[in-house]
RNA sequence: GCGCCUUUAACUCAGCUGGAUAGAGUAACUGCCUUCUAAGCAGUAAGCCAUUGGUUCGAGUCCAAUAAGGCGCGCCA
């Protein structure tokens, strides 16, 4: 778990600290506490690998031109036992340092040493992170929202292991409150409709089949007519028609309650089935299904209202009970418990939120939510704070709405009509690896147009080809050269030494910074950061592909060590594959 | 009206805690396959970093205001 861009850096601020120590004993320096300083990678490689403000940031305290300070650091500079073989003076007064070839060559041993594991950091060592996403409604199917969720929340998980945490991906079933009430009347709705005698005349027309029957029925509002707040998508009337087919007519004598009842015990759970086995086609299984209802039924909910109401952060008003959110930071306060005596939907959502931090003791819990929903955030954070909870162990991560682009066109999103494109639609139509790197070829917090045509191409224009691309290159070519004769894996870093094209020292550096790249995209809940990576890496080889001969290389001794680094480069794509869990062909 | 997000090349976007001449990809144009996969590479062209002011050695980056766009502001979830 070495990580040799962190150790180089680090040492390049040593090596200015220990010069400016001797300075300061030798009265050259100043003897107060001096600024701090940044360590950089510069841009333009002719600046060195490295680069120091220092002298900049301390021409006050000096009372002395920067150039001049850095010209008295570089002096006393010690660069024995260090990775770097100079620095320079460069500009308005950067200290500039270069590695030596040791550290290249230590980078691509790193690399095939570590193996499948090369990148991974021991930074969230110790600690349990629970993170939930999608958590769609168990009402109907998924729509493209969710598919942006699924990609950036599993990805963020499998960033989040390879940081060292300890990670339980979850999806909260909402199988409790008013949308199963919803879901139960539309349920009912359809299926009287079904046993009406409009109904049987179009079951008998269309011959019993599903999809007919469904389109039908959902095209003729006057005949079927529906009232404004239930769900009108084809699923219902699909489950209301399987139902009818294999129980018949005989519930529509029943009461109304006894139907929905009977009907959401039908189809809920053919529903969550359904998502788990959508979400398993886009390669996303989680730790946990944990269902809203157990909260209700093991007492949590009610006990988050009487927490609450002891702590002192309730109060009644027009026959509800309120929570005094605006007290921690919330815009206004909140209704816990209607006046119908039915508690709104936050209760059991803090009951969740508690569970998580308290009773399960994740040190974090990671929330995936849709831009629609970021004003929920102060007050579930402030239900936390009035528990007594840490707020701040709780981060939401925001990822902002979807269109979706056709014939360069936006299609609008709409639950409510029904219409939306489902999740599983979206998968047959683009393969499973665009999916998956598309969404996550953005910040989860930009504003991104999904662009159908596009994922469906497959081109040059699609990224994750590109990348795929490298990687299949390099299989057939170190597959090429293991058939002529070279044991591949034999051959050890050391020879890397001799390599000096830019091409081949860009990439070594590229290889170098995928342990802190893994580091940052887990800080900043940012999967993006790994796709980049993963661009930026097969272009670098493609470059060097071009420019860098392996089997024509001038002298043998190039050879070995240009196919060394190919397989370093080939362990690294694989490892940032891994973790967007897209497919790695050896051949394209 | 209030809050959150966004605004960088024709299009989609990078730009790490402020640093040296603002970068990719796509689209456009020009080259490169008798030699490891041309799903590739090299090159050309393309920019008032939305606008204005402030902070300092130094601002695409930080602060404020303005403008445009997205999303919220229920005893819905």
């Amino acid at each position: 778990m070495a990580d040799l861009l962190k150790l180089a850096s680090s040492q390049a601020r040593e090596i200015i600290l220990d010069s400016l120590g001797r300075l300061v004993s030798l009265g050259k320096a100043p003897a107060e506490p001096l600024p701090d300083f940044i360590i950089e990678i510069p841009t333009d490689k002719s600046h060195g690998d490295f680069a120091a403000n220092a002298a900049m940031v301390m021409a006050k305290a000096f009372r002395l031109a920067p150039r001049k300070i850095a010209e008295l650091i570089c002096e006393e500079a010690v660069l024995d036992g260090t990775y770097f073989e100079r620095m320079e003076i460069a500009g308005p007064g950067f200290i500039n340092f270069f590695l030596s070839k040791k550290w290249f060559s230590a980078v691509a041993d790193t690399v095939i040493c570590e193996g499948d594991g090369y990148g991974r950091t021991k930074t969230g060592a110790g600690k349990r992170v629970l993170v939930e996403f999608v958590s769609a409604n168990p009402t109907g199917p998924m729509h493209i929202g969710n598919a942006r969720g699924g990609a950036i929340g599993d990805g963020l998980a499998e960033i989040l292991d390879w940081a060292g945490y300890s990670v339980e991906r979850e999806f909260y079933v909402n199988d409790a409150g008013n949308q199963i009430e919803k879901f139960g009347k539309s349920l009912d709705l359809r299926y009287m409709q079904l046993c009406s005698k409009d109904g049987l005349a179009v079951m008998a027309k269309s011959g019993n089949e599903t999809d007919k029957i469904c389109e039908a029925i959902y095209n003729d509002s006057e005949t079927f007519p529906m009232p404004e707040d239930v769900y009108l998508g084809m699923d219902i009337i699909a489950h209301a028609h399987n139902f009818f087919m294999e129980n018949g007519a005989g519930l529509s004598k029943q009461p109304e309650e006894e139907r929905r009842k009977q009907l959401v015990a039908y189809a809920l759970p053919k529903n969550i089935d359904g998502l788990e086995k959508d979400l398993g086609k886009y390669r996303i299984t989680y730790d946990t299904w944990f269902r809203e209802s157990t909260l209700h039924n093991d007492g949590s909910v009610k006990k988050i209202v009487e927490m609450l109401t002891e702590r002192g952060y309730t109060y009644e008003k027009e026959g509800a009970i309120w929570f005094k959110s605006s007290e921690l930071g919330d815009e206004k306060d909140r209704v816990l418990v209607r006046a119908n005596g039915i508690p709104t939907y936050f209760v059991p959502d803090i009951a969740y939120h508690y569970n998580k931090l308290v009773t399960r003791g994740f040190d974090k819990a990671i929330d995936i939510f849709g831009a629609d929903h970021h004003g929920y955030i102060p007050r579930m954070k402030a239900a936390l704070t009035a528990l007594g909870v840490d707020a701040d162990r709780l981060d939401i991560v925001i990822m902002q709405m979807v269109n979706l682009v056709k014939d360069g066109e936006k299609y609008k999103l709409s639950k409510r009509s029904g219409k939306a494109i489902t999740l599983s639609t979206l998968l047959d139509e683009i393969p499973i690896d665009a999916a998956r790197f598309f969404f996550n070829y953005r910040e989860p917090n930009s504003h991104f147009d999904f662009d159908l045509d596009l994922a469906v191409e497959k081109s040059s224009q699609n990224p994750v080809f590109y990348v795929q691309y490298a990687h299949a290159r390099i299989c057939s070519l170190i597959t090429a050269l293991r058939v002529s004769g070279y044991d591949v894996e034999s051959y050890n870093a050391e020879e890397l030494d001799i390599l000096d094209k830019p091409q081949e020292i860009e990439l070594i550096r590229h290889l170098a910074s995928l342990p802190e790249v893994i580091d940052s995209a887990a800080k900043t809940y940012d999967p993006s950061k790994i796709t980049k990576y993963a661009v930026e890496l097969a272009t670098l080889f493609h470059k060097f592909y071009d420019a860098c001969s392996v089997k024509n290389a001038e002298t043998e001794e190039l050879k070995k060590a240009r196919l060394v680094l190919c397989r370093a480069v080939l362990q690294a794509l694989r490892n940032t594959l891994s973790i967007l869990k897209i497919d790695k062909p050896e051949k394209m």
